[in-house]
DNA sequence: CACGCACCATACGATACCGTATGGCGTTCC
DNA sequence: GGAACGCCATACGGTATCGTATGGTGCGTG
């Protein structure tokens, strides 16, 4: 807390005024996650009647680029904070619950019969979340074409 | 440290006697992970020839059934550190190398050309990197069955 | 036996961190 | 003008943690 105060330009006493102690903050840091993240699932899984497939190429592309790059620490440490903490785990289940139904809502409306779409968004999820948290850069020769044929593989 | 030493029923001198500094044991800790994991990795995805889709699929399993959860939080801790920690992250970099390498070999030797046993071998690791992480036991109605579809869907 | 050495325990200084107590400053409202 | 209140700063007690200094104990070796 003294050291984020420190950060902001603040002192202790500002502190603790807004906040009444440190798990106050936390928790309002799991809030204010929690909302971003489901927000951002829907707008990214938006799609009029007939796009659901370009949606899902773009959801993919969107959540496994660098450009989520800059979420993913934050994604990772609330994450193993959630395996010490229940006010966490509960965060990080009802955000991975709002991701799964809004894949698994773009696979229905493909036609998908329910329990493959459960399947193939579970792949999805899985798949993307595991890449942003891996660097094959090193490994593949080119990482755009790979991500491509994987997310063709993914999406149908 | 100090609550280190009291959980393992030592002091604190014991402590300091075998490792320099607290950075000594982290880096000690490091090398530990790192061995143990390419031990494992290829241990699991050791194959026969002709035995190599089998292989495949039990690497999948082992790696995102709940038998995994034990070192989950490990692995998990450790990325979290990576982001912070050049040394971290150098000993994850080897471990998702060798770990990539392992199921590319698989892939080579069932026949596949090498840059799609390279794209598998990324989505497979993905995959079961990101599964493992996220508990989607109530959101599907049969586990046991979405890991084998998609099992068959990534292995072939 | 005396000595060295591997190994462990205790005591301490320094620092960092959490939370509280208390006071200052400006604005608003009577 | 002054009382009340929102907002911020400083000072402090208590505790945890890192690392060091120093001394003890058992054991092998000359």
């Amino acid at each position: 807390m003294e050291t984020l105060a420190k950060r902001l330009q603040v002192t202790k006493g500002s502190f603790y005024w807004h906040f009444r102690d440190r798990r106050d903050l936390l928790d309002a840091v799991l809030d204010e996650w929690k909302l971003g993240r489901i927000a951002d699932i829907k707008k990214q899984t938006a799609a009029r009647p007939g796009e659901e497939l370009a949606a899902l190429r773009h959801t993919i592309e969107v959540y496994s680029a660098s450009r989520n790059r800059k979420g993913l620490p934050i994604e990772l440490a609330v994450r193993e904070w959630a395996l010490r903490d229940a006010r966490a785990a509960e965060v990080v289940e009802e955000v991975d619950a709002e991701r799964l139904a809004c894949a698994t809502r773009l696979f229905v409306n493909l036609g998908l019969e329910d329990g493959e779409a459960a399947a193939r968004s579970v792949m999805l999820y899985a798949y993307v979340f595991g890449y942003s948290l891996m660097r094959c850069d090193r490994f593949l020769k080119d990482t755009e074409s790979t991500r491509a044929w994987i997310a063709r593989r993914i999406a149908g």
